[in-house]
DNA sequence: TGTTGCGCAGTTTTT
DNA sequence: CTGCGCAACA
């Protein structure tokens, strides 16, 4: 024991031996906040303060999870299979399997992910005949979940204008099919549990003796409906133990409420906030920098990190001509540190977007650079791996409508619109599920033998509705004889069996790009093999909800070195020796988005310091003066995050060629730093000094003045020649284009 | 019935 | 630029 809390620091070790109390803890990045976390566990299991039962801990992300789960099997020789460990929907999800019935779901209830959400709504939309173009399923998809998160069914919501109204109107029939086919989404299994513990005394009085230990990770993006949960679970005995950063809160737009961590305060009684305030990570510069950037929010709890380790090198910024020119340099500098030793996996690179890891990706490749791109496309989301799910779903749970309509036609086996509309008027006359309709439409055809496979595809010649019946007696034939055949075998080998027959390996095998797909459902059966071990419920079902909670977690070719890629919402809780964050301009970062929501700004600045404080050693700052976006060149200024960095921790990196004094111009302004704050950082180019007849006369920055407008200042540039026109925002004519050939324009 | 091509909209971040 | 949905073909 005392070799596991032999050096923590003074704050981490009262911390962690804190004795039976709820706590608030306030750990600034790299403060070891994970490690105070699992120690405590350790230690009060191993101080016999709590067995294992007794314990429950929630986090934010799968990844932090399963590192808890690893730390603390290597500190107590304990099975860590047991403990409640895990994200909110995790336990949530745990919760409602072992209490479905009460819960009022099916044994098998299936989870919907995001994009199986969507494509709910936009079935229940048409089925409607609501008018997509006048209420976006997107949109719809936000209300439900905004609604389940205020904790309201749909006959709750009380509607005072046309627009909730309406919203309600959908929100009825896409509760009423979630349960019909015995599916959740995410806000649902929420929700759902949490109304469990409202409405059954025994069941929740049973988890508040039991976890006289509650600990939470990420304190500062629980949403309030999370929160609500564990207040709710909290007995008279329970410590509730949290942990978080509040200037780490970055999910604010999907409901986090950094709120929680005042409420916590009164609700729990909180007398003391352990802070934890010295930082292991990061070099002197590099926190400094971090430091300075988000004093600029207000409204903070305070905490300033600190380290004893030296201010270490100054931080390099890149002004980059073009979103190519920006990868260029980031190849190179990652080439130079790979060849000083760095190991690529300890270098990252990070984005505020995902569509900025294109530019990256393809220069990376041309490198021949080893790279791995989190998040984006993920593995359990790609088409093939779905289909293989939904016909999992469909044999697990013969109700569930999108799984079935997901694969009743693929691989083509001639079911085509015509009979699934016959299929689906039948279903929504008998309030039943398109299966059942499916049966009942072919109960009178003596559908083959179950032991039968059908024909894989059937020729032409026929009539529509022999075919028809053709296609859907197969259909059913075909997901039963999978039923019968799974039923004895092993989890992979159900896979295995399914990926099969289903026809899909047939299908893909045929398909000239379908290789990767191949493979993919490989790995999807060595995914199966792999949970089988892992998890205590080998079940099917489990299995699927792994499949939806964990999108993310699986990917193929893990192990090897190779450079890091990820947007900074991702890189939470990481840590690299160097990081390099791309794009900061304005209109990206902060995002454009962000300007309209309230609070957005000062979520984007929080991001950034995220993003800043993920380097130990050495970080790298560069922008573009332009980039393509939408398939369309756009102009944008620096980052003012950038700004906010002082100047004597910065190194200009040598913008492209010698003479330029490009990367000088966007800095004259819309910004105003003064001029002796630009001195020793641009090696001394004087601004608007080399303007010449072949560098256009018009930069971003420049202050015009227009005959007719007035004053303005150019926001970007386009086109040369006779083409060239400039994006003026005026101080009264507001924000114009105007071609150069014809305007008027003066330098200011 | 399946395939192809066109037009259109979209992207902030994740369980 | 890409992916999707919808409209005309084979």
């Amino acid at each position: 024991m005392s070799s596991m809390l032999s050096d923590l620091n003074p704050e981490q070790l009262e911390a962690v031996t804190l004795p039976h109390q709820s706590a608030l803890v306030l750990a600034g990045a790299g403060s070891g906040k994970t490690r105070v976390l699992t120690t405590r566990i350790a230690h009060l299991i191993q101080s016999g303060q709590a067995s294992p039962h007794g314990v429950l801990a929630v986090t934010f992300t799968n990844k932090a999870a399963k590192e808890m789960l690893v730390r603390i099997s290597s500190m107590l020789p304990i099975n860590t299979r047991g403990m409640w460990i895990g994200t909110f929907h995790g336990l949530c999800n745990r919760l409602l399997r072992a209490h479905y019935h009460d819960a009022g779901l099916p044994q098998a209830f299936q989870i919907l992910d995001s994009a199986d959400q969507l494509a709910l709504i936009k079935r229940i939309l048409k089925g409607l005949g609501a008018d997509e173009e006048k209420f976006a399923p997107r949109q719809v998809q936000w209300f439900i979940n905004n609604a389940k998160e205020e904790g309201m069914r749909a006959a709750e919501v009380e509607a005072y204008d046309d627009f909730t109204r309406k919203m309600v109107e959908f929100y009825l029939p896409y509760e009423q099919q979630c349960n019909k086919e015995g599916v959740a989404d995410f806000a649902e299994l929420l929700l759902r549990s949490y109304e469990l513990l409202v409405r059954n005394e025994i069941i929740r009085e049973h988890y508040r003796s039991r976890f006289i230990h509650i600990l939470v990770d990420e304190f500062q993006d629980t949403s309030r409906l999370q929160y609500k949960w564990l207040r709710l679970l909290a007995g008279s005995r329970t410590a509730v133990f949290a942990v978080g950063d509040d200037d780490q809160s970055i999910y604010a737009f999907r409901g986090a409420n950094t709120g929680n961590m005042k409420e916590f305060e009164r609700d729990f009684h909180i007398s003391k906030i352990i802070k934890l305030e010295q930082n292991y990570r990061s070099h002197g510069n590099i926190l400094s920098a971090a430091n300075t950037l988000i004093r600029n929010n207000s409204g903070r709890l305070g905490k300033n990190l600190w380290t004893s380790e030296g201010h270490g090198e100054l931080i390099r910024v890149y002004n980059a001509l073009t979103d190519l020119d920006e990868a260029a340099f980031v190849v190179e500098e990652v080439k130079s540190l790979h060849s000083e030793g760095i190991a690529l996996s300890q270098i990252a690179l990070l984005y505020r977007s995902n569509a900025q890891s294109r530019v990256l990706e393809h220069a990376l490749f041309n490198a021949a650079l080893a790279y791995r791109v989190y998040g984006g496309m993920r593995f359990f989301e790609r088409q093939e791996i779905k289909h293989a799910l939904a016909y999992l779903r469909l044999i697990a749970n013969p109700n569930d409508d999108g799984a079935l309509l997901r694969i009743v036609n693929f691989p083509a086996r001639g079911i085509g619109t015509r009979s699934l509309e016959q299929i689906q008027d039948d279903a929504s006359r008998q309030g039943a599920s398109l299966w059942s309709a499916m049966l009942e439409r072919c109960g009178r055809l003596a559908p083959p033998p179950a032991n039968t496979l059908p024909g894989a595809s059937s020729g032409a010649g026929r009539t529509t509705s022999e075919q028809t019946k053709k296609g859907v007696g197969g259909f059913i034939a075909l997901i039963e004889f999978m039923r019968h055949g799974c039923e004895k075998l092993p989890l992979p080998e159900v896979v295995e069996h399914v990926v099969e027959h289903s026809g899909l390996a047939a299908h893909y095998r045929a398909e000239r790009e379908g290789a990767d797909r191949l493979e993919n459902l490989n790995e999807l059966v060595n995914a199966a093999a792999s949970f089988v071990h892992e998890a205590e419920d080998g079940s099917l079902a489990a299995f699927l909800s792994h499949a939806s909670l964990e999108a993310g977690e699986h990917q193929a070719g893990e192990g090897r070195d190779a450079l890091q890629l990820m947007t900074v919402h991702s890189a939470k809780g990481l840590e690299f020796h160097s990081v390099f964050l791309s794009g900061l301009e304005e209109g990206l970062f902060p995002h454009d988005n962000s300007r309209n929501e309230t609070g957005g700004l000062e979520e984007e600045r929080r991001l950034m310091y995220v993003a800043v404080t993920r380097a130990r050693r050495r970080l790298y700052l560069s922008f573009s003066q332009s980039r393509m976006l939408h398939g369309q060149t756009r102009y944008n200024i620096p980052s003012r995050f950038l700004q906010e960095i002082p100047e004597n921790l910065l190194k200009w990196l040598k913008p492209q060629q010698k003479g330029s004094t490009r990367s000088a111009e966007a800095w004259n302004s819309p910004f105003d730093r003064s001029p002796g704050q630009m001195a020793g950082s641009m090696q001394g180019t004087a601004p608007a000094a080399t303007q010449n007849a072949t560098s256009s006369r018009w930069r971003i920055g420049q202050n015009v003045i227009h005959p007719k407008f007035g004053a303005g200042v150019i926001l970007s540039c386009e086109g040369r020649g006779a083409d060239a026109r400039v994006e003026v925002r005026f101080n009264r004519a507001g924000t114009k284009w105007l071609l150069l050939e014809y305007a008027k324009l003066t330098p200011a």
